[in-house]
DNA sequence: AAAAATTGTGCAATCGATTGTACAATTTTC
DNA sequence: GAAAATTGTACAATCGATTGCACAATTTTT
């Protein structure tokens, strides 16, 4: 345990020196002379100097840290869309700072205003389904701190936003079911004042309206996210009797919670009733039979937000229009969907890799 | 976007004051009269006063950050882990720094380095499968800076850990498949150079010698940790005839791998073959037939290396002996294991609650 | 009522690095 | 060989907040 780290001020007596020319020596000012800044090169590695980032950001007024904020780390989704980041981050000066809401409101506000305490220099959020209101983000984007919103987007805010076109995702799943033959199609979504649940809501809606298959307002479940709450609603629809021919579901954990009840209870999936989820998430493959679901290419979404904040950070003088980013989810139909003639197992070729 | 933020020589100025007296009154010292400090507040408020951080930091010569590096944030084991240290982080006024290495040396010092330079208060980390010398944890341990280590423990270095008893857990399993009947237990290992991995290849080859059964050299395979690696060794065992009776993976996805390419070839498993892992990854309760492993506890541990770590940077003056906490591992047996009558399912009423 | 104790506030140094400006030493120019 | 241009380095202010010490104002003690 050293009392006290090295500062430049030490490689500065040690070389008789002032601190003002080593500090130039160390950023290789060209106003210092070659033989100097070797010396000093020297001297601080001998000593083991370490600069101090505090006191340089502090004096530049700016860091090299990039915060990013997602509603939870365990999901597939969101951690490779942070691999897909930090792909992009780490060949540059540039650190992260990763912090998880859990979806809750509260748990955001002070996440991101710990962010704006520490004067990091960009973000990139993706926002809880529990955030309601906008206002901290719209303060962050008046302080000027560049942000980049990412998935959870929001139409409102005039301010950079990578995500996918849950709209045609979704459209594309509820053809693709009605291919199948499927006509009653109960619909689990996410909150409603989210846009991206409203969009994958009236994608559907769209499909069903161009399919000439009149909706019904029972059909739709809102907040079924969660395997626990997937479950809950398909106990309930059959015990009301109520059976659809299929269920798509905005979230692959409620649309699982679903296959499960539904499997145990001695339903013939796809056979009987069709079950299709949203996210790829690598358990998908894995069950069986495997679930039909959209790819969301989150590595591709973490990359470009990443690369846009970046762009914000260095090259763009004041605000400017908003960019955006739309990625279109690609239809992976597995087993849970597909009815082939007959009870064909075929999920096995269909496996992703997980690791 | 503001030009400029505040400080408290604004606020100082609006008021009249020094700014010390402000810095005083923010603080709550007793020295500032009630009335003062109530006025300084107020015009905080008003002026919308974000305290900087980095000014504060530096001053003080220390920050409230703790950096956590973890090989991979998608594994259950991490993120969870991660949200234990977050529940115990929260509530105090640190915040997370997180970084992940995806198993690589370099980038795990690389990270370590950035977190000295930023002058982290407090690390918790996990080793690197790809790290083989500890020269740069040894490093932050020489510079003060207290650190946790955490799942991936190091021996050779005098540092709180915080770790599974992986003796045990493995001690435990391979107790259970010889129970079940089976004799020759092919072994999937990590890299033996991290003693997680051999605690776990020790642990099994210990239960072998309790009940008396030979070991060969054969049924030993390393650096069998994920799906793909897990598939090929399968392969090989399946083409060279070589069938064991179970197979005991050190990881969750090289025996999804090895049960996949059994499954797949028309072997019956539990009956012909069994197949166990460790982790309890969610996958592992979703898969047909649900996979016996171990439950490690994730976010107990995260909660442990946190609080020790708090208390490393709170309490303890200098170094002090290091202190350890061991967690059991928990046997979860399930249907790829246990040989029960006739092919009677019971992967549902096993399965575990992903969300 | 003078001395002592208490209370409230300000001054100035400090944390470690950066940077505009000034100045001395050296080299070039005429 | 003196003046001008160039080069190398130092001084001091700065970023924003904290803190030891000093000092003035007020209250308490005797």
């Amino acid at each position: 345990m050293q009392p006290r780290k090295t500062t430049i001020h030490d490689i500065a007596i040690r070389l008789s020196l002032s601190a003002s020319t080593v500090s130039r020596a160390l950023n290789n000012s060209p106003r210092i002379s070659l033989k100097t800044r070797e010396k000093v090169r020297n001297a601080a590695a001998e000593l083991n100097y370490k600069p101090n980032h505090l006191a340089m950001n502090l004096r530049k007024g700016k860091g090299t840290t990039i915060g990013v904020i997602v509603p939870r780390l365990n999901r597939h989704f969101f951690s490779h869309a942070i691999s897909g980041i930090e792909s992009v981050i780490n060949p540059t000066n540039y650190n992260l700072m990763i912090c998880q809401t859990n979806e809750d409101y509260e748990t955001e506000v002070k996440g991101l205003q710990s962010f704006v305490n520490h004067r990091l220099d960009g973000i990139i959020m993706s926002i809880a389904t529990g955030t309601k209101k906008t206002g901290h983000i719209e303060y962050v984007v008046k302080e000027g701190i560049p942000l980049v919103l990412f998935d959870r987007m929001m139409g409102k805010i005039s301010v950079d936003q990578v995500f996918n076109d849950n709209f045609a995702g979704s459209y594309d799943m509820t053809k693709h079911l009605i291919e199948q033959g499927y006509r009653k199609i109960i619909y689990f979504s996410g909150p409603l004042h989210l846009e991206l649940y409203t969009d994958r809501y009236n994608g559907y809606r769209k499909a069903l309206a161009d399919s000439s298959i009149g909706f019904e307002n029972e059909w739709l479940f809102t907040d079924v996210l969660t395997q626990s709450r997937g479950e809950e609603v398909a106990k309930i629809l059959i015990k009301s009797d109520n059976i659809p021919d299929a269920i798509f579901a905005a979230s692959d954990f409620s649309a699982l919670g679903a296959l499960l009840v539904f499997k145990n209870a001695g339903y013939a999936i796809p056979g009987q009733i069709g079950i299709a989820g949203f996210a790829n998430e690598p358990f998908t493959g894995l069950i069986s039979p495997a679930m039909t679901t959209l790819e969301q290419y989150s590595e591709e979404l973490g990359r470009s937000a990443a690369r846009m904040l970046i762009e914000r950070m260095e090259f763009t003088t004041g605000l400017g229009a908003p960019n955006f980013v739309v990625v279109k989810p690609k239809l992976i139909v597995r087993g849970s969907t597909l009815r082939v003639p007959a009870g064909k197992e075929r999920n096995e070729e269909l496996i992703s890799e997980t690791v």
